[in-house]
DNA sequence: TTGTATGCGTTATCAC
DNA sequence: GTGATAACGCATACAA
């Protein structure tokens, strides 16, 4: 690889004059300008970003972790096109890393990041909990941004949707039908987010005084296949619901699908509703209702908030984004999107 | 943050013995060894990999450029997954670029992983073309490894699905189970796997001596929306046909919620194949067939190769990967999967 | 076994 | 305007 050194020979200046050049900081004669540009041409130079980076202590990068089982579906593609656009606005550029599958994993995806230098870092955490990710965010002079976890001390490093608060407005827009045997498929075990959506279906319940049914609450693994699966556990249990609430869109997929071969019809018969609003959905299960998590805002939110402490500014209070509940087999409710 | 230099100073010993034991290499005395690993674990010293791999000229890390248009759907998702899965296995990192919107974008994101010294790198390419793409692999000392697009120079560098090859057998399935009048739906404009499987609809047909008609070709955008608006114009034009391809399966999923609000009866009166075979159309869309793409097998043989490459390794051949059909409404075809 | 010195390719601070 | 030269933080050949 030719190097600063070897263009500023071919030019006949020094280093510094090419580095002046190339930055366009500093003053610098027209001639030699253009002698330096011409050397460049003709050596095909490419400056070297590692030293360059260890030089000004900056990198104009921004890191975003995220753990490749989360990779799957519209989610995670969405998240992903809305950071890439906003690191491009803003002349920087992103780079990912993978959380993989356990607490040391994520941390070590984080570390390196760090170690790499990045400006800034995005956190989609799945392992670490709120202390450990708390210890990081205080840890580390980079400001460091939480996605959708709840941090106990950095609130202003975090920005999360509400899924509880979220699930059990959806589960209470069934009662409000008169819905009362109200089926639930869970995400996969561990997951903070599937906690959080059961647990607003079991707040629901509670604030209408309607008695918890386990046999009601199956437990699926985010897939279509585990949906399914899930349905096929409740019709083997003889349990009896009018409506079934399943932790993602993948799901209720794959449950509507069992349901429908089990001869229901639906939504007559049971109404059934997901989250995450997955783009097919509606062209394939037009009977699905669907609570959103606007995703893209939140990570626009979160970006801005990055950069805006790049630029040395401080918040203090964090935001809670609510899913908009998307009814699309009827009137749809108006959407409640607190920020 | 705390440098070598200072973890060096606390331990008592010189910057050498600290990079020597960290590394691993060289021979370091046990007390020395423990004073520093003391001094590190004290002052919460983390390596600078900028300066690491400035001083030793690599840095484990695997770059992948490919444009965020691109991040939409399974495709991107299962992509991703493998690379990083790969990544994982080789004790490298990987790190993604965004191609964004243009050539000149797309090439600005390849210099600039190049620039931070990648180690090797996988260009899904979208604007670049093929010449172009064989420039930028012939004028850098990095392995490159061209997924999905086919070189002419570089034939070893790149691993491509035959995108022509598999429309063409999926077309002529259809004709022969009889379809005469076969309806097509492209992918977006200036696609070139949009080009392929056109060209493939357009060699069966050929091949089977069937006229073609270019009423029953139509643009679609890749969405489920584009691919209803697409039957839409087909129905509005008068077009009769008995099959329907299109181009991927969200444009398929659409197209087939349209045909059933127009009241045919599918598969029966129309039969409906798509391509990529998205996770919830068994349950969504059971009357669709699909063409897979074997996209994590492309990525493991791409990667596999680049770290053959990296060890010096020199491949001659390239490799062609078709979809394998599946057809869920029947018996399925026996995968043909070349590689 | 350990320390010294030099290089990696930039940027930036000085003098000139 | 321009050119030495000192960082930046680490690795490594060579001495000791």
């Amino acid at each position: 690889m030719t190097t600063m050194q070897e263009v500023a020979k071919l030019a006949g200046v020094s280093k510094a004059t090419v580095s002046r050049v190339l930055s366009g900081k500093g003053y610098v004669g027209k001639a030699a300008r253009e002698r330096v540009f011409k050397a460049i041409e003709e050596s095909g130079y490419r400056p070297n970003l590692l030293a360059r980076q260890l030089a000004t202590q900056q990198s104009q990068t921004i890191g975003l972790v995220m753990t490749n089982t989360l990779y799957n579906g519209s989610y995670f593609s969405e998240l992903l096109a809305q950071a890439a656009h906003m690191a491009e606005d803003h002349g920087r550029q992103l780079l990912l890393a993978d959380g993989k599958h356990s607490a040391a994993q994520e941390r070590e995806a984080i570390e390196f990041l760090l170690d790499l230098r990045c400006d800034a870092l995005v956190i989609y955490p799945r392992f670490l909990s709120a202390d450990e990710l708390d210890e990081i965010v205080m840890s580390h002079r980079q400001p460091i941004m939480v996605l959708n976890r709840r941090l106990r001390k950095n609130v202003s490093h975090c920005i999360f949707a509400d899924h509880r608060a979220a699930s059990q407005a959806a589960v209470e827009q069934l009662i409000r039908r008169g819905h009362r045997d109200i089926a639930f498929i869970t995400g996969a075990q561990g997951s903070p987010t599937a906690i959080e959506r059961l647990s607003g279906y079991k707040d629901a319940l509670a604030k209408q005084a309607i008695a918890l049914n386990d046999a009601l609450i199956v437990e699926g693994k985010w897939t279509p296949e585990s949906g399914a699966e899930a349905v096929t556990q409740l019709l083997d249990n003889g349990a009896s619901f009018s409506a079934l609430v399943a932790s993602n869109d993948n799901m209720a997929t794959g449950a509507i699908k069992r349901l429908h071969d089990a001869g229901f019809a639906l939504p007559e018969q049971v109404s059934v509703i997901g989250f995450d609003d997955i783009p097919v959905a509606p062209f394939t299960v037009p009977s699905l209702s669907s609570v959103k998590v606007p995703v893209s805002d939140m990570v626009k939110d979160t970006i801005n908030k990055l950069l805006f402490m790049l630029d040395g500014g401080a918040f203090n209070a964090s935001s809670a984004f609510t899913g908009e509940l998307i009814l699309r087999e009827s009137v749809a409710n108006g959407p409640f999107y607190t920020k």
